[in-house]
DNA sequence: CCATTCATGTAATCGGTTACATGATTCT
DNA sequence: AGAATCATGTAACCGATTACATGAATGG
C-alpha cells in the first residue's frame, strides 16, 4: 500500500463520505442533504459538491455509476468504497477541535449599546421568533423519527442514532438561542420604561 | 456628499468599528481583543486586521496617529471618524441573517453510529470538559464584570452592557453543549453494557 | 540561550459563495 | 406563460488561515 502522503481531506469531503454511507446518491441528493436547514451544522451548495466529489474519486474513496433516465436528466450515482469506509472511520477515531463561531447577531449584541434600545429589542424578537420556528421544525422531525425509527434511535449501531443526536444539538441549540434573544429583548426595553 | 455606492463593509470592518468605538486602539491591540477565546463570537489575526484598518481608513471611517515609544516600536493608534460612528449605528439598525453553523463535531456525531461506542464517549467527554471550563472561565469574567461595572451591567447605554451581553450568551452556549457532549456519551455508553 | 511580548506588515493558499451556463419536464 | 424540480458542471471572487519577514526588549 502507498500512504505516502494521504493529502487530507477537506471537511466536506469527510461530510459526504458521511452522507454516502447510508447509501449511493447522486451530487444532486447530496446537495440536498446538505441544504439548510436538513444539514443542521452542515451545508454546502452544489458548487462545492460536484468538484470534491471528483476529488473524492480521484482519491479512491469514491466511485460512480452512470444511471440513464427517461424523462429526467441521467444521473451520476456515488457510492462508498471500502477506502472510502476506512477514511472515514479514521477521522471518526481522531481528535477534534473545538469549533470557531462566527455570529454576527453577538457581534451586534457586543455593540448594542450605541443602538437604540426599543429598535435592538424589535430585531432580537424577530431572531427570537425565527429560532422557535427551526425548533419547533427540529421537534416535530425528532417526533416523526421516533415513529419511523423505533428502537433505532437508541441503538448507536442504528445509522438513525446518528441523525437523532445532531437533532437534539439542533433542538438544544435553537433553545438556547431563543432564550438569550428573548432575554436581551427584555433587558433593552426593562430599561425603557422605568417604573 | 458622495455616498453613490457604499463598498459594502464586510462583517471584520465592523468588528473593528465595534472595538473601536470603545476607545482608541492600536491594530494589535485590536488583534489581541478578536482573539480567541475573548472575542467569543468573533475572532480574526493580524493578518487580516491591518489590510482591514487600511480599507476603513481609505473610506474615511478610521483615522491613525504614529505614537512613538520607547522601549518597544512605534504604533499606529486607530480611533473613529464621525463617518465610522455613523456607519457602525447604521449596521446595527439593519436586519440580520441567522448564522449557519458549520460544526465538525458535529458532523461526526451524525456518523457516530459507524464508530467505536466507547472510543467515540471518550472524545466526548475530553469535549464536555473543554466546554466545561469556558463556562467556568466566563463565569469567572461575568463575576468579574459584576464587580468592576456596577449598574453598568444593566443600563442599555453603557458598554459593560454589550459585553454583559455577549458573556451570557457564551455561558448558555458552552452549557448547552456541555449538556449534549454528556448525554450523547451517556448514551453511547449505556448502550454498551446492557444489564 | 530561548521563548514570549510588543509591533507591523505581505504572500500563498484554501474553503465557500455567487454567478454563469444548459436543458428537459412538471406544476400552477 | 412562468416557476419549480431534476441534473451537472465551470469561473470569478471574497474571506480566512498559514506561512514568510523583521526586530527590539524582557523573563525564565
Amino acid at each position: 500500500m502507498d500512504i505516502v502522503s494521504a493529502p487530507t481531506l477537506s471537511l466536506l469531503g469527510h461530510a459526504l463520505l458521511g452522507l454516502l454511507a447510508h447509501g449511493p446518491k447522486s451530487g444532486y441528493d447530496l446537495a440536498q442533504g446538505l441544504r439548510d436547514p436538513v444539514g443542521l451544522f452542515w451545508h454546502a451548495g452544489h458548487s462545492q459538491i460536484y468538484p470534491e466529489l471528483a476529488r473524492l474519486e480521484a482519491a479512491g474513496l469514491v466511485r460512480h455509476t452512470v444511471v440513464p433516465q427517461a424523462d429526467r436528466p441521467d444521473k451520476k450515482v456515488h457510492e462508498l468504497t471500502p477506502e472510502g469506509a476506512a477514511a472515514l472511520r479514521a477521522w471518526l477515531a481522531a481528535p477534534t477541535d473545538v469549533p470557531k463561531v462566527r455570529d454576527e447577531l453577538v457581534l451586534k449584541a457586543f455593540c448594542v449599546w450605541l443602538a437604540d434600545p426599543p429598535a435592538a429589542a424589535r430585531l432580537l424578537r424577530d431572531h427570537a421568533r425565527a429560532h422557535e420556528e427551526r425548533l419547533a421544525g427540529y421537534e416535530r422531525r425528532l417526533a416523526d423519527f421516533a415513529r419511523e425509527a423505533g428502537d433505532g434511535l437508541h441503538r448507536p449501531a442504528s445509522p438513525w442514532f446518528g441523525a437523532h443526536a445532531v437533532l437534539r444539538r439542533g433542538i438544544g441549540y435553537e433553545r438556547e438561542y431563543r432564550d438569550w434573544c428573548v432575554w436581551l429583548a427584555d433587558a433593552l426595553e426593562a430599561a425603557e420604561r422605568p417604573s
